[in-house]
RNA sequence: GCCGGAGUGGCGAAAUGGCAGACGCGGCCGGCUUAAACCCGGCGGCUCCGCGAGGAGCGUGGGGGUUCGAAUCCCUCCUCCGGCACCA
């Protein structure tokens, strides 16, 4: 139409991001319009995205993960909420020194470059992150608090150093905390080589303390595979310890953990682990050969092979027997490597009958195999293990307890196990204590040192931090490169002040992360690692987001810290994240995740220079479910700017010249714009020729679709649907322009329909809806305007479209007045051709309503 | 093997017991233009009948079930993605 043609030749603003954005960014910032301030007396809301690793670029999927949650936090602040948003970077890890190893650039130098520039890339997105409460992690004015909190839990018993078989990348020279294992050929989450065992002394924190009070999410509003994730993780099994005697003088019985104490009738043999201490004790001389072969062959195994389930079981027969407390029977005790050393006790009663790994030990070494709990039938399977699946089994040739149901057995046996002293019940997790040391450089050095006199001596907090020196070697040698500075390494002892050495390891970049959403509280305190009241005023995290990848590492050791610093009483909750939103991964187009080695990271930049940041940021957010990720298609980018140029255009129709009140309009021949159509009372249907609609009908068909907008957005958002939220925009927009072509530009109606639509559509693209408003006349900022509400009276229609149904197949559609009783609408079905055609004459069998949805109408089948 | 999630037009998707395919991409037809791009309007699951208006049948990974009615709930099988994996 004419105006189009105007855009066009220019004689209106043409919708030109690159001219307004930046401007807009600027102004923004100056104003300081995203500070949360402390003490505001608005209702706090904490939203928080996980920050990243400043590896050097921000890539799509920074995008993608922090548009999302930017949108809710416009929202919440729009809605009347003290928002804070903060941002801030991971920049403690390996990548950083692996720079310096392969190019020579001192990590500090590396790590600083990068969150400059990703800084600088943050803020083209416009997000409305709180840049006055930055942390970031490499700085000692952070580092210097993780060292603090390590001394807390130290002096708690919470971290300890240990001697154990640990989990070390060959190629990184560095030990692995077991969440950092991955894949069924268990390689180093970072780089992919399969680790190996080695043994070495290392720091831990006691997170199987918390192994119990970690498995309650109750009060929690987090996706249910992540707590899944994290309770299948911890692995929490019921069962038994019992003492099994070995024949051997002075020396003690072997404890195994087993979850069927019902059936120690059926053990016929015991396994150890080959680390197992009593292997040494226990094996008799004709079999010391073979033992210590076995369990030297055992310790070479990589965990590849040691761990995999298809292989055929291995082990050997150590000369020793053991007696089942129950049967008095003698057993012989074999090692084998399926049984793992840091698991229950390290040792089982090997029941073959009722267990399957047990089982095919049995068959292969010819062990006995006595069925002890049997199916209510009493049907003995054949040619393989029993493992009870219901409550119905029943035990057999079990002395006294025979007869007796299984799930009754269990605790009728540990009673009288522990009555006889030969054990009791007991719990056994799967997750083993946080190692946190690693023989790296780049990260918050462990502030202990060694005293020759005083052993291991905690660092006096008035000496943190512990600064990390500039000068050292890198290159990897499976120590720290700490060690190859004399001046770090030397200290004096905190008790008697002789020479002593300093912990050259460092901290698991997981234990920064473990806190931080506590320093952006107070950021630049810096006498303590948070302002309690800071803390108090906005923890926990009302809304957490970030990928789902971080499942059991970032997530669980956040609460576990969380926990930890609630029972040494520095803060008063036990659960930083109240509500948890996981994000899907952008994929490179390759359907691969995206990563520098395999060519296929996108860029954004290429992408906000050619179409401005609200494209990008709402084509991201319309791809799909925000939950679901996908592979990387830039294909329907032009879409979302067109949506934009037409939301532009929609702004500035009635603009200038306001018109005065349309007259009713008649359109012969011209079909209803879709957003209008069925809302015309008698059309029944889209015939072109019957179009007639009144200017006040179209103003309040406008005026609906307005507020049925409003009620639908702010619900998507909420939920995260920002795809569908978009969507409704774009209808609200097309229904716009729909009105602008039946000359309703102008109106009441079209200029509320737009500024609506500008609010609305805000959060998610912030520049292009700060400019509109400006360009209508509106005071600065749209960002801090009232979200708009839905006036129920608006939102209903006085018509409605009834699908009318003959055995559940559509077959006619009514439109009838919302007051029409339900008899009436029965009548006009029943009174339709269609219908009648079905029916054949005979009477319906049944008509089913439901009110104001459908109408079904049944035949005599 | 175990535990999750998913499978819908040419494509991204929507609909979580009530009109399958909203919204967008691509495509086709038309308008604007000397022309093209941009922009605007229209069409749009498949098959069949009809010149047409229209009508009939089929259709949400396969098979079965519950229901007046199923993409949605139940059973079973297949495929893909994620997590765990000899945890006694």
């Amino acid at each position: 139409m004419s105006t189009d043609t105007e855009a066009r030749t220019g004689r209106a603003a043409r919708f030109d991001p690159a001219s307004y954005e930046q401007r807009w960014r600027e102004r923004w910032e100056a104003d300081e319009l995203y500070r949360a301030h402390d003490g505001d007396p608005r209702e706090k809301h904490y939203l928080l995205t996980m920050y990243p690793y400043p590896s050097g670029d921000l890539h799509i999927g920074h995008w993608y993960a922090a548009t999302g949650p930017d949108i809710v936090a416009r929202m919440r602040r729009m809605q009347g909420l003290n928002v804070m948003f903060p941002m801030g970077f991971d920049s403690f890890g390996l990548p950083a020194e692996n720079a310096a190893i392969d190019r020579g650039i001192h990590p500090a130098r590396w790590t600083s470059a990068n969150i400059d520039r990703m800084r600088q890339q943050f803020r083209t997105m416009g997000c409305m992150f709180d840049w006055s409460r930055e942390v970031v992690t490499s700085d000692p004015a952070y580092y210097r608090w993780t060292q603090w909190l390590f001394l807390q839990l130290y002096g708690a018993g919470l971290a300890y150093r240990a001697m154990a078989p640990v989990d070390w990348c060959p190629k990184d020279q560095v030990v692995l905390a077991r969440e950092q294992v991955e894949g069924a050929d268990r390689h180093c989450w970072r780089c992919g080589t399969p680790v190996v065992k080695r043994d070495l002394e290392q720091w831990f924190f006691r997170i199987t303390s918390y192994a119990d009070e970690l498995l309650d999410f109750s009060g929690l509003d987090w996706p249910e595979p992540i707590r899944l994730m994290q309770t299948n993780w911890i692995g929490r099994s019921e069962g038994a310890e019992i003492d099994f005697p070995v024949e051997a003088d002075g020396v003690a019985p072997i404890r195994v953990f087993t979850t069927r104490p019902d059936t120690i009738f059926g053990a016929t043999f015991m396994v150890l682990a080959p680390e197992h201490p009593a292997v040494a004790v226990l094996t008799t001389p004709d079999r010391r050969a073979d033992v210590e072969a076995y369990v030297a062959a055992a310790r070479r195994e990589t965990e590849i092979e040691r761990m995999n389930t298809e292989r055929d079981k291995t082990g050997v027969f150590i000369g020793a027997h053991a007696v089942n407390p129950m049967t008095q029977e003698r057993i012989p005790i074999w090692i084998a490597d399926y049984v793992l050393p840091g698991y229950g006790t390290g040792a089982i009663m090997a029941v073959p009958a009722h267990d399957e790994r047990d089982y095919a030990f049995a068959t292969r070494f010819d062990l006995p195999i006595r069925y002890v709990v049997l199916p209510p039938d009493g049907a003995a399977p054949e040619g393989e293990a029993f493992v009870a699946h219901t409550a119905d089994e029943v035990l057999v040739e079990s002395g006294e307890f025979s007869g007796m149901q299984a799930a009754d057995a269990i605790g009728a046996i540990t009673r009288q196990l522990t009555d006889l002293g030969l054990g009791s019940g007991a719990v056994t997790y799967k997750i083993r204590d946080w190692l946190v040391s690693r023989q790296r450089y780049w990260g918050a050095p462990i502030p202990i040192v060694y005293c020759p006199e005083h052993g291991a001596q905690p660092v006096p907090e008035s000496e943190l931090p512990v600064l990390l020196p500039p000068d050292v070697d890198f290159a990897p040698t499976g120590v720290s490169p700490l060690q190859s500075n004399a001046e770090f390494l030397s200290a004096s002892c905190p008790v008697c002040g002789a020479a002593a050495r300093r912990e050259t390891d460092t901290m698991d970049t997981f234990v920064d992360s473990a806190w931080y959403f506590l320093r952006y509280c107070s950021p630049h305190d810096d006498d303590r690692a948070w302002d309690p009241a800071a803390v108090r005023e906005w923890m926990p995290v009302d809304l957490y987001t970030g990928g789902a990848e971080h499942a059991v590492l970032h997530l669980m050791y956040a609460r576990f810290m969380t926990k930890a610093l609630r029972d040494l009483g520095h803060v008063a909750f036990g659960e930083p994240f109240v509500a948890l939103r996981n994000q899907g991964q952008i994929l490179g187009a390759d359907h691969q995740r995206m990563s520098k080695s395999r060519g296929n990271v996108v860029n954004p930049d290429d992408l906000t220079s050619r179409y401005g940041s609200d494209t990008v940021r709402l084509f991201l957010m319309f791809i799909g479910p925000w939950d679901q990720g996908g592979p990387w298609n830039p294909t329907g980018i032009e879409g979302l700017h067109r949506f934009l140029g037409r939301v532009w255009h929609a702004a500035e129709a009635d603009l200038g010249d306001r018109a005065p009140w349309i007259q009713p309009i008649v359109v012969p021949g011209m079909p209803p714009p879709q957003s209008l159509a069925g809302e015309v009372p008698g059309s029944g249907g889209p015939s072109a020729e019957e179009v007639v609609a009144t200017g006040e009908e179209m103003s309040r068909a406008l005026r609906r679709a307005t507020h049925t907008t409003i009620a639908a957005v702010a619900e998507e958002y909420s939920a995260f649907r920002f795809n569908t939220a978009i969507a409704r925009l774009m209808e609200l927009t097309n229904a716009i322009s729909g009105a602008r072509e039946l000359g309703l530009a102008g109106t009441d109606a079209y200029a509320e329909a737009v500024d609506t639509l500008l609010l609305l559509l805000a959060p998610a693209a912030p520049h292009i809806t700060e400019e509109l408003w400006a360009r209508r006349g509106h005071p600065y900022s749209i960002h801090r305007q009232p979200w708009p509400s839905a006036d129920p009276a608006l939102v209903e229609a006085d018509t409605l479209e009834l699908p009318v149904q003959v055995d559940g197949k559509l077959r006619d559609r009514l439109v009838v007045t919302r007051d029409t009783p339900a008899a009436e609408i029965e009548r006009l079905a029943l009174a339709s051709e269609h219908v009648r055609r079905y029916l054949g004459g005979k009477p319906p069998r049944r008509v089913i309503q439901v009110p104001g949805k459908l109408i079904n109408v049944v035949t005599q089948r």
